[in-house]
DNA sequence: TGAGAACGAAAGGTAACACCATTGCGGTAA
DNA sequence: TTACCGCAATGGTGTTACCTTTCGTTCTCA
């Protein structure tokens, strides 16, 4: 139900302005009155809607929404924002992984260390596989594990965010049949950079490393970026 | 009752694995049921709580809680974690508002050129009359229009994120009686390249401008950054 | 014509109930 | 003594019915 409605909000079929009744849901989805109100007050609390008395719940503009909230980045990547949304997310990677993986370089406990080069080199024997499925995984480990690493704990909470989108291009198809060499490179680099505690250099390697990472999502549309 | 209930956990007056139910809730606050389950609910999608059947509601560890969403942000400036999260914050600006401001220069309208450099003046203006109130609302304005301009909607989010910051910083009293002749400059510097179009100068004045306010907390404890 | 009063729609809140997933305890058997 | 099975208590989940509050609309009267 949650699902339903939220993706359709997000989807752009129920546009800014439009109100719901929780009438209208009951029917619609057959559940009692307090079901239907927690659901909106989760929506609310999203702020995809508002909901006010003698008008009824409110679809709200997309620039009040939480767009850090998974869900809305699952439904937004899954619907026909998709492109928007994956071009935003990535500049926002380029902005933050880069200094989480300089901060990793400095924090990173020993067993973190040793980790990240092990994923690293389990990327490139999965990746030269072409086992798309589980690179994913571990492409979504390897990413974690740095944010998490930084040692600041908004960079660790962007981790699902991240995961969210490195899911959502394999599922979505958007990955080609084997990850390019330059990838494979660039998070071994990664690794051995944070695992030196050279922090600068790991900084840099994963400026690289998201470069391509824009490379291969140009085709998608080329949207300004602050990058030259 | 959100905000209660929100500020115990985030306070740690409750801890991670403690358990409330709807029943203890209900008493202690001389509500319904239906509102006791609709404020759990929300706890709930913020990440601050589970709740389980025939166990009760657990609450969760903070590696879970949706750290973006401004309550919780709000919640803990004015808590105990004030300066973890004041630490954190902080390196999430540096990551993302220097590319902001890039992209900023990149993107913006003419009326937001002009704009941003109205705000600059008028900063420097209240700040030397040491007027804080105004200032701190030229300088949010300042820092949403800059994170607006940028065309990126992730980064638009966070201008609820920085615009607490800021108004927590000013409130709970960290800022000086009179802002620092570098920090007039160095806003001035970023919407003089904004205005300009020049991207790249922009994104370093940035970096300038929150070096500063790097420095300014630098007080209330030394974390471990990535820069040098 | 306009201001104010009455109406009613729709969310907010309360109460009472049936339902069912857990879980922990106790009893039985090996 | 230990392991397994079953039962009962617990506490969230879902439903229904009903009352309260707010506020947009509409109608009336000056």
């Amino acid at each position: 139900m949650l699902e339903a409605i939220g993706r359709e909000i997000t989807d752009g079929d129920l546009a800014q302005g439009d109100t719901l009744t929780l009438e209208h849901i009951q029917e619609r989805f057959g559940v009692s009155r307090t079901v239907a109100r927690e659901t909106m007050r989760i929506l609310e609390s999203m702020g995809l809607v508002t909901s006010r008395r003698r008008v009824g719940i409110t679809v709200q503009d997309a620039a009040s929404w939480n767009v850090f909230d998974p869900r809305v980045i699952w439904w937004r990547l899954a619907g026909s924002g998709r492109d928007a949304q994956l071009r935003s997310l990535t500049e926002l990677r380029i902005a933050v992984e880069p200094l989480a993986a300089g901060a990793a370089a400095w924090n990173a406990s020993a067993e973190q260390r040793t980790r990240i080069v092990e994923l690293g080199a389990r990327m490139r024997g999965l990746g030269e596989r072409g086992l798309l499925e589980d690179f994913m995984q571990a492409d979504i480990a390897f990413h974690t594990l740095l944010l998490e690493a930084s040692g600041n704990e908004m960079f660790a909470a962007l981790a699902d965010v991240v995961a969210v989108v490195l899911r959502g291009r394999t599922q979505l198809g958007l990955m080609p049949q084997q990850p390019v060499p330059e990838a494979l490179d660039a998070h071994e680099n990664v690794a051995a950079a944070v695992s030196a505690g050279q922090y600068r250099r790991a900084e840099d390697a994963m400026r690289d490393l998201l470069g391509e990472v824009r490379e291969a999502m140009a085709p998608l549309g080329t949207g300004n970026t602050s990058l030259d």
